[in-house]
DNA sequence: AGCACGCCGACT
DNA sequence: GTCGGCGTGCTC
């Protein structure tokens, strides 16, 4: 017998099918089997999937399948892969593949050990919620749900009580909650109430940890898993339930292909097997939150914190004013007074700031020589720490300069602020203050978030300073005060979602504040007092920055009206990367010649031009996606006409979530 | 993405 | 003469 065989292999190039005889002493094998095979003219041992099986084959010199991995994908989960590959423009190998165990190696990570804790008691909201997501299930059809409710509104319990009630039944769940907030106090929630039930899938694992896990839910002891964006492929038997806790966060976004959003291939999931999607947020996608307008989407809504604490008061400090009363330095007199305050009365502050490093660019006063990365085009960052100027793309670091390379002057300027100088300068105001500071650098080198966090709780620290990491989800009833150093960073980026981030940053960060008997106080420091996604955040109006960024979309044609094909094109070679996007550009362009709402835009280069030395430029596409626009691009991509200049790679990404 | 084949320069 | 640079083209 002949198998058709696809090769898992990102390269489009191998996007085609190969013939395979299937060994005789294979006995029985089926579409979906994992196989490995000897590939090309080395015959490399190449994993692939068995698409198909027949008798004959045309092509005259045929190998053999080398092996049968074991592995199986479903005839289910096989459709839900070719989904996959037709809407995310990739090969169906990588994604017939992530539905698969792969072969993670990492460090070790420590078990979890919890007592079996008695649920809480919901509020009528709450209660509310879990009545109709339990009708919902019980009713084995497709249908979806935003659970729209304040930072501190409790949805995790809401989540909780209604996967119990679905594991009783003998049914299961999947639990989505972004990369950074599968921390090991998430885990415990789920662990503590729903026992051996819950099986966890974190990149941490070992790879020997991620199989048992796996095994766990493949066999059906485990009915509920909790993870990152990968666990949403896990073999969970009976789903009756799929939730995506955050679901704004952009770690729902692949970073490698298949660059597939994990809201939009549980929605597949969830039709494909009748179960029902829940997507928490307290601050939807907008893209969401006009899906729940429209009516495609229930919505449901929390409005009050679960244990009855109040919104914190937000206040608003416009950072001009301050300099025009000769204020220069980086914290408000407000915010300043305040902190002061809570040190006195022994309550902990954040403060926050999503900029790592001391200063974020350098420069000479006497020539106006800036530190530059030679690899990307960026300016380089200064961290004091360890007196290195460094890129923050790339990782390439270099020694500080104490004179310019230049012209020798001694007069070297380090301009702008990160979480390192915030720390510098609280040590100088407030000596005896204590601080802990989490971002990428002190959680990378020395200490793991839960360390930091465990630290500032136990400790009881004076004052954390973090950059966004520092924003989701944890609980501390002792923190009374967050402080935004610099509200405007996220504002300032060339990017439609600009205002949208900005508007979720403040609005989680807000929520840190005030989880306690105290309430709690925020101060936002900005240069744009006025500005909508600032000022609506701190009133943690959603409704109405949905209100007025919806108008903004509609105006500019911006998703939801409309989606984004990106196009990317990169080599080192610049001008192959320029000629080729340009060729490509035009080759969409006849594609879709006399189709008015497709807007091929031109080939520009990207907003980070050039990254690790290699050149970036890109096409971007504005247009609804529909199946005959699916199937256009698909065509062009797969047939022979579509070449590229030599020594360029490209990728296409629809709906990227990052700018660069 | 790999890997081998093949056609030119540098070296023993 | 032949070793090896990488440009080119194929993978059942």
């Amino acid at each position: 017998m002949i198998a058709e065989v696809v090769i898992n292999s990102p390269a489009s190039e191998l996007g085609r099918i190969f013939d395979y005889i299937i060994p005789a002493d294979f006995g029985t094998v089926t579409i979906g089997s994992k196989v490995t095979v000897p590939f090309g003219l080395g015959n490399t041992v190449t994993e692939g999937f068995i698409v198909n099986i027949k008798e004959e084959s045309n092509i005259k010199k045929l190998k053999e399948i080398e092996s049968l991995t074991g592995e199986v994908v479903s005839k289910e989960n096989f459709e839900v892969a070719e989904f996959i590959a037709k809407k995310y423009f990739c090969n169906l190998g990588v994604c017939l593949d992530l539905f698969c165990m792969d072969k993670v190696k990492s460090r070790k990570v420590k078990e979890f050990n919890y007592e079996l804790v008695p649920d809480l008691v919901p509020n009528f909201e709450q209660k509310e919620a879990i009545e109709k997501f339990k009708s919902a299930a019980d009713k084995h059809i497709y249908k979806e749900f935003l659970l729209h409710g304040v930072t501190g509104s409790g949805k995790t319990e809401v989540y909780l009580q209604t996967v119990r009630y679905l594991v009783e039944q003998g049914r299961g769940a999947i639990v989505l909650v972004p990369e950074i907030s599968l921390t090991p106090q998430t885990v415990k929630r789920f662990v503590e109430r729903l026992g051996d039930k819950v099986a966890v899938i974190h990149s941490r694992l070992t790879s020997g940890q991620k199989s048992e896990e796996w095994q766990k839910i493949a066999s059906g002891k485990a009915q509920v898993v909790v993870g990152a964006r990968s666990a949403l492929f896990a073999p969970i038997k009976n789903l009756s339930m799929v939730i995506i806790d955050e679901e704004h966060d952009a770690s729902y976004k692949s970073g490698q292909t298949p660059l597939y959003h994990a809201r939009e291939v549980a929605e597949e999931i969830c039709k494909k097997k009748n179960a029902i999607l829940v997507l928490g947020s307290a601050t939807p996608d907008i893209t969401t939150y006009y899906r729940a307008q429209s009516g495609e989407i229930e919505k449901i809504t929390l409005q009050n914190r679960a244990n009855q604490s109040k919104l914190p008061m937000v206040d608003i400090v416009d950072m001009s004013n301050e300099l025009v009363n000769g204020n220069k330095m980086i914290f408000s007199r407000k915010l300043y007074s305040e902190i002061k305050s809570n040190l006195q009365n022994h309550e902990q502050t954040i403060l926050f700031l999503n900029r790592r490093g001391h200063s974020s660019f350098v420069s000479c006063r006497n020539c106006g020589f800036v530190a530059r990365c030679k690899n990307c085009n960026v300016s380089l960052t200064y961290h004091a720490e360890n007196n290195t100027l460094m890129c923050h793309y790339c990782g390439m670091k270099i020694k500080n300069y104490d004179i310019c390379p230049v012209c020798k002057s001694p007069y070297i300027k380090h301009f702008g602020i990160g979480t390192e100088k915030v720390e510098k300068f609280i040590k100088e105001i407030f000596p005896t203050a204590s601080t802990i500071r989490m971002d990428l650098d002190t959680t990378t080198k020395r200490e793991s978030h839960e360390t930091i966090l465990k630290k500032f709780l136990d400790d009881n620290i004076d004052i954390l300073i973090g950059t966004q990491m520092i924003a989701k989800g944890h609980d501390f009833p002792n923190v009374t005060l967050v402080g935004v150093v610099a509200a405007d960073i996220s504002l300032n980026v060339n990017d439609y979602r600009a205002a949208e981030r900005t508007f979720n940053l403040l609005t989680q960060v807000a929520g840190r504040a005030g989880r306690g008997e105290k309430e709690g106080r925020v101060i936002i420091q900005t240069y744009e007092s006025d500005n909508y996604s600032i000022v609506l955040a701190s009133e943690q109006d959603y409704e109405n920055f949905y209100k007025q960024e919806i108008i903004v979309r509609e105006q500019l044609n911006y998703p939801p009206f409309c989606d984004i094909i990106s196009i990317n094109v990169t080599s080192f070679v610049e001008e192959n990367v320029v000629n080729s996007s340009k060729v490509i550009r035009d080759m969409f362009k006849e594609a879709f010649a006399g189709y008015n709402d497709v807007n091929v835009l031109d080939a520009v280069p990207a907003p980070l031009s050039k990254l690790n030395g290699k050149y970036r430029w890109r096409v971007i596409i504005k247009c609804k996606i529909d199946d005959e626009i699916n199937k256009i691009i698909n065509n062009l991509l797969k047939s022979k006409k579509f070449v590229t200049i030599k020594d360029v790679d490209i990728t296409i990404d629809v709906n990227p979530v990052t700018s660069n």
